[in-house]
DNA sequence: GCAATATGAATGAATATTCATTCCAGTGCC
DNA sequence: GGCACTGGAATGAATATTCATTCATATTGC
């Protein structure tokens, strides 16, 4: 294999491409898809409005983009919560803590998937990851149940409450200034799995 | 008094006025605010586009009324819960139910609150609105705290976590077709309340 | 010098809003 | 009762603006 070659993409792994998904980031979730001028986009990210067509053939094409790498980061806090823990209690503890991290961190993304989680331009391909995630954290869930470890309710209830809950938490914190907080954490992990735990 | 001007005015409370309304909760609900044309909210409320400008200023007016008319309606349900009650656990009751039918009956309602809460089109009586939702849920939290009932969480978290919890449920709801059940109802109230209460 | 890349003014398709016109219910007059 | 008249309500084509996308030109890195 050529090294140039794999060198050049290591150096600028194409620092234009992030400033126009991260720019779209802000903006989309600030203002919607359809509220942002794609030369808005371009000015915040530094470049020119025809370069974002450079290196996305569409604003469909950059939104469905920016959902599946956000998407994807979320699926793997929560894959790792899983695959990270022994015991039930101790994975939900692993994802909670990953999904706070994340919405620390990126509370843009947060509002961003949720704003634009049925919107119409989003493809298949972003839907088919978005339903990925539901049923593996169904799955996680009747397994769970199955050992008598959480509340045998209907499991996309128990998911729809906890990412609800989730992300209910990120949008408020956004507005005001809560997170980040060591104690906020451990409240909020033990308030949701004592919803969860059976009994 | 005229009669006959009273009478007509209770015949045709503004019929035009609420297809319009119920014309753009759909839409904005569906493809958001910028997302959707006038003229289709003309269209699917079954006027011409003009006749919007004769109850409404703008289109940034519409979407004010339409934004304090649901989160009016939503206060209502969580104000008479916790005056409905006389134990804690009581008003919880009350008010989830009273969120659930709310959610079973105007899905597009919640959707669009919970869209529309941080857009900049929306103005400071209507920000001042959601505001006062906020003051008086965490007031209730705060005094069921007070009497022991309630977990000793901050407030805020415990809010966010219950609205957010709430709002999730009839957004997955509205994708798929849970919803209405009378056992669904049931569990997600025990859940929650033991999220809840405290130890 | 020459590809590859970046630019931003120009283009054509939508869009919010306006306004000249049509419609209609109610009123007074025969 | 029939009939012209009047003012508010409704219309939808026209206007002025905004937007996604393109492309001729400029810049860069080699």
């Amino acid at each position: 294999m050529p090294p140039t070659a794999t060198a050049a993409t290591t150096t600028t792994p194409d620092a234009k491409r992030d400033a126009i998904l991260d720019a779209a980031l802000t903006l989309f979730s600030e203002r919607t898809f359809d509220g942002t001028p794609v030369p808005l986009i371009a000015d915040t990210a530094g470049v020119a409005a025809g370069t974002i067509y450079r290196y996305f053939p569409s604003k469909e094409a950059l939104v469905n983009a920016l959902y599946r790498q956000w998407k994807g980061e979320l699926r793997r806090v929560i894959v790792d919560g899983i695959a990270g823990g022994t015991t039930v209690r101790e994975q939900f503890g692993l994802m909670w803590q990953g999904l706070w991290r994340f919405g620390a961190e990126h509370p843009r993304a947060v509002a961003f998937i949720e704003t634009h989680h049925h919107a119409s331009y989003i493809d298949d391909e972003s839907r088919a990851l978005g339903q990925q995630i539901e049923d593996e954290s169904i799955a996680f869930i009747e397994a769970a149940q199955a050992r008598g470890e959480i509340r045998p309710a209907d499991p996309c209830i128990v998911m729809s409450l906890v990412l609800g809950a989730f992300t209910g938490l990120v949008k408020h914190a956004g507005a005001d200034g809560l997170m980040l907080d060591e104690n906020a954490t451990r409240e909020s992990e033990e308030i949701m799995w004592a919803a969860l735990r059976a009994s």
